[in-house]
RNA sequence: GGGCGGAUGGCGAAAUUGGCAGACGCGAUAGCCUUAGGAGCUAUUGGGGCAACCCUUGGAGGUUCAAAUCCUCUUCCGCCCACCA
């Protein structure tokens, strides 16, 4: 006899849906809980790794709702994007239509999950009722000097057309479509993100619940190095060069410094002296050829002398001046001081152009004798040597020494340089959200006023996949006026990159319908922040980053009173199939869809939060998931068999099952609770089960299987959804044993068991250890030196 | 090169955070039931040994009465960042 999961499951999602059994409302009097989990760009089918993400939501949102929190657990679409495009040319449709097919499909994909979404809150971000907040707060940010347009050398996607952020080149590649990135010179939009910098990273400090593994990302993403500026005179000149090192500590050791090719010095530098032609070639060269080339570390470290000489401001000496690509113009300031000895990239670049090194940080054990044996770098420790006054100092020391006398004698600054950049919002695309700018002749750049809000997307541009964005050709959207002088004027073409429509809509989630700004501010002071935020590890940078900033930018703006979104994030692992990513082009993708079809959606969410803990990888097993369906028929078949009562034995066994799983769910330990969740199943089926425990059974399975819960309940004879019942109390005295099983071990191998009971005196309990017949033949003529008790766990004897 | 994780039976994994290693499940083996089994039930299942026992958490040391867990060294794997000065 099987359980009918299809009807069951159907029927079940019929009536959430009709009594809108997960409508959340603000409720000052209770106490809310947010829990969200990263809502998905609508590809139309959903995949494991959605299912697995959202389960996990969604029992940690039902346990929640059991526990008597008001939860609000919301679902929407990050609708924007360039498939919708790319579909649109290749099957000749609208990106909106497109868009809005796929949105309806993973609806009823989701729903057929029985996730407990509150649809009404449902947002997808290529509505304008959406996106034109997307416009008011870049206008915000425009008032703020937050939102600037600078020309620079931008990353380039040829494939898709369009510009790039630095977080979207992965490996050299477009993080989309994997083509190489080229470097172009344009005007685009930036988000001065570096503004916040300081408190991006301090506030990571906050984050107590975050993956460490995420914070250290995040840290290092922003990158912040304290250091030196160091100025060296150009000789016959009054010129500086300001070189940033953090190893001040080996100044004595620069025995050259090194130029980026794009350094506005370089070209004053190099005219009109003999190396000029070979220069400008060497740059020539180096400009051509793309970051990524460039970053590759086993590439051969090129470069030219440029015929100039600077001055060491710390002992004078005169040191050569060279160009070469391993110096990145976008960090520091463009130059380094080289010091060969104590930097492996500097000895490479040395060794091959046969220049001058000094050794001037010497190991404690001495092993570093001349510089001329060197065969690398020595970047370790040690005690300064060639060092002027500063001889004999242990380096780090030194470090802090030599810095303050250098910033007291002006020839060097303390200082910080980051690794973040202004991010970079602008997109030559036609599926996002246009930017609310127009372009007139005689006012410049002037911003589209708020109550003309919102930009609407024209429906109709063409689509040919050619020759940039359509919206260029659509001139009723191009062609306006302007908003202060009513001059003819152009609008601002391109569109924001889409992880602009995600930094905020965790906002949009608490007042979705909102009308007179992105978001009700009381209904935002209610559910903010997030409680738990659940997703994938691939948006441990960008995304959450790009929320944290908002969200501070919302903060100064006096619209929320916290500067973190989230609270507890949980990053879950992904859905391998034989060991390898689940994906289209491995050819190894499994259909949840018809998953459900087979086994029930019940099933495999038991068999997804069973299989592993949510934060590892999880390997795909059909068996485990038929396995997870005979559970169940299992759990069915107890049903059918209910006694009057329990004995003793099945409710201690029920107790202390209620105790661990309320644990484990509360710290999302799935696999653990659902094994505790068999194990007591196991001895009901032994022993026999009355109505009481089996219902407290089917309560703590719920969150996880809430169709094949709800059908049990209704059939124990309950009107109301299991979910308005409360989460199982347990009875701690139920809990207390009277007896305990000790371990007994001899020199800490075990030798015995004995039962003792509970409040046994340690003197009664020797007593009956040495009456051990089993230990008899471990102690025989052997006086014990130690007897050592863990209470209620175990006894060593030590001989 | 830097950072962060890992490594436990044939497989996915547990281990109250230093206290019985392998819970729970998958798979396997044997038996029962059945017209049948991709159903159900019972038993066994880390390795060696007839047994008493011995061995076993990637490897080598160490601390401890006691180590999967702590320390040192080492090998392999995964992820992230990366000519970042």
């Amino acid at each position: 006899m099987h359980y009918d999961f299809k009807k069951v499951e159907e029927k079940w999602q019929k009536h959430w849906q009709k009594t809108h059994a997960f409508r959340a409302q603000a409720d000052p009097k209770r106490k809310k809980y947010y829990l969200l989990e990263m809502f998905p760009y609508p590809s139309g089918k959903i995949h494991m790794g959605h299912v697995r993400n959202y389960t996990i939501g969604d029992v940690a949102s039902r346990f929640k709702t059991l526990e008597g929190y008001n939860v609000m657990h919301p679902m929407g679409f990050d609708a924007f994007g360039q498939p919708a495009e790319n579909a649109a040319i290749k099957n000749k449709t609208k990106p909106g239509d497109w868009t809005r097919k796929c949105i309806k499909e993973m609806e009823t994909e989701l729903k057929k999950m029985g996730f407990s979404y509150d649809w009404e809150r449902e947002v997808s971000t290529c509505q304008s009722d959406y996106y034109q907040w997307n416009q008011w707060i870049f206008l915000k940010m425009l008032e703020r000097g937050l939102a600037y347009r600078k020309a620079s050398q931008v990353n380039w996607c040829p494939s898709c057309a369009t510009t790039l952020a630095n977080e979207e080149v992965i490996e050299g590649g477009c993080w989309r479509c994997h083509t190489k990135v080229e470097q172009k010179d344009l005007e685009q939009w930036y988000l001065k993100i570096t503004e916040y910098k300081e408190r991006l990273l301090e506030d990571l400090s906050q984050l107590k619940d975050w993956p460490p593994r995420v914070l250290a990302m995040q840290n290092n993403w922003i990158g912040k190095s304290s250091g030196v500026d160091i100025y060296f005179r150009l000789e016959n000149s009054d010129k500086l060069i300001s070189v940033f090192t953090t190893r001040v500590d080996t100044i004595f050791g620069a025995t050259y410094i090194v130029l980026a090719p794009e350094h506005p010095l370089v070209l004053d530098l190099i005219k009109g002296t003999r190396q000029e032609k070979e220069a400008l070639e060497f740059i020539k060269k180096v400009a051509s050829e793309s970051k990524i080339v460039r970053a590759a570390s086993d590439v051969k470290k090129e470069g030219v002398f440029t015929g100039s000489f600077a001055i060491n401001p710390v002992n004078n000496e005169k040191v050569p001046v060279w160009i070469a690509d391993y110096v990145l113009m976008e960090y520091g300031t463009g130059a380094i001081m080289a010091v060969p000895t104590h930097d492996g990239r500097d000895f490479l670049f040395a060794k091959e152009h046969k220049l001058p090194m000094r050794i001037v940080i010497s190991p404690k054990d001495g092993s570093l004798k001349s510089a001329e044996e060197l065969t690398q770098a020595y970047e370790g420790n040690g005690v300064q040597i060639n060092s002027g006054e500063f001889n004999g100092l242990d380096n780090r020391e030194a470090k802090t020494k030599i810095a303050q006398w250098m910033e007291a004698r002006g020839i060097g600054k303390i200082q910080t340089h980051w690794r973040l950049r202004d991010w970079l919002i602008s997109r030559q695309r036609y599926w996002g959200t246009p930017i609310p700018v127009i372009y007139c002749p005689a006012c410049g750049i002037v911003p589209v006023p708020c109550q003309d809000l919102p930009i609407e997307l024209p429906a109709d541009a063409p689509f040919t996949g050619e020759g940039g964005s359509p919206l260029g050709k659509v001139k009723k959207f191009v062609e306006v006026k302007c908003p202060k002088c009513k001059a003819n004027a152009r609008r601002e073409t391109d569109t924001m990159a889409t992880f602009f429509d995600s930094s905020w809509y965790f906002l949009r989630f608490c007042s979705p319908k909102f009308k007179a700004g992105p978001f009700d501010v009381n209904e935002a002071k209610y559910w903010m922040t997030v409680d738990q935020y659940i997703g994938g590890i691939e948006h441990a940078i960008l995304h959450l980053l790009y929320s944290r900033f908002f969200t501070k930018f919302f903060q100064d703006l006096k619209m929320v009173d916290f500067s973190e979104p989230f609270d507890k994030l949980l990053t879950q692992g992904m859905v391998l199939k034989d060991g390898e990513v689940m994906s289209k082009s491995r050819g190894n993708i499994v259909d949840p869809d018809s998953m459900i079809k087979n086994y029930g959606a019940d099933a495999l969410r038991l068999f997804i939060l069973f299989a592993a803990p949510p934060e590892t990888e999880l390997e795909w097993e059909e068996r485990g998931l038929e396995g997870a369906y005979k559970f169940l028929n299992r759990v069915w078949r107890i049903q059918e068999n209910l006694k009057d009562d329990a004995d003793p034995q099945v409710l201690k066994a029920l107790h202390r099952t209620i105790k661990k799983v309320g644990a484990d769910f509360s710290e999302f330990k799935f696999n653990t609770a659902i094994a505790s969740l068999m194990e007591l199943t196991n001895v009901i089926y032994q022993s026999g089960a009355d109505k009481q425990v089996f219902s407290a059974l089917i309560i703590m399975l719920s969150p996880i299987v809430p169709h094949f819960a709800e059908e049990l309940w209704q059939i124990l004879g309950h009107k109301e959804s299991i979910f308005k019942t409360g989460w199982p109390k347990y009875d701690p005295q139920l809990l207390i044993e009277e007896k305990v099983e000790l371990v007994i071990q001899v020199n800490g191998k075990l030798r015995s068991k004995i039962e003792v009971p509970c409040g046994i005196s340690e003197d009664k309990l020797k007593e009956l250890v040495f009456k051990d017949e089993k230990l008899a033949p471990w102690l025989e003529g052997k006086t014990p030196k130690k007897f050592i008790l863990v209470p209620q766990k175990l006894v060593n004897i030590v001989i």
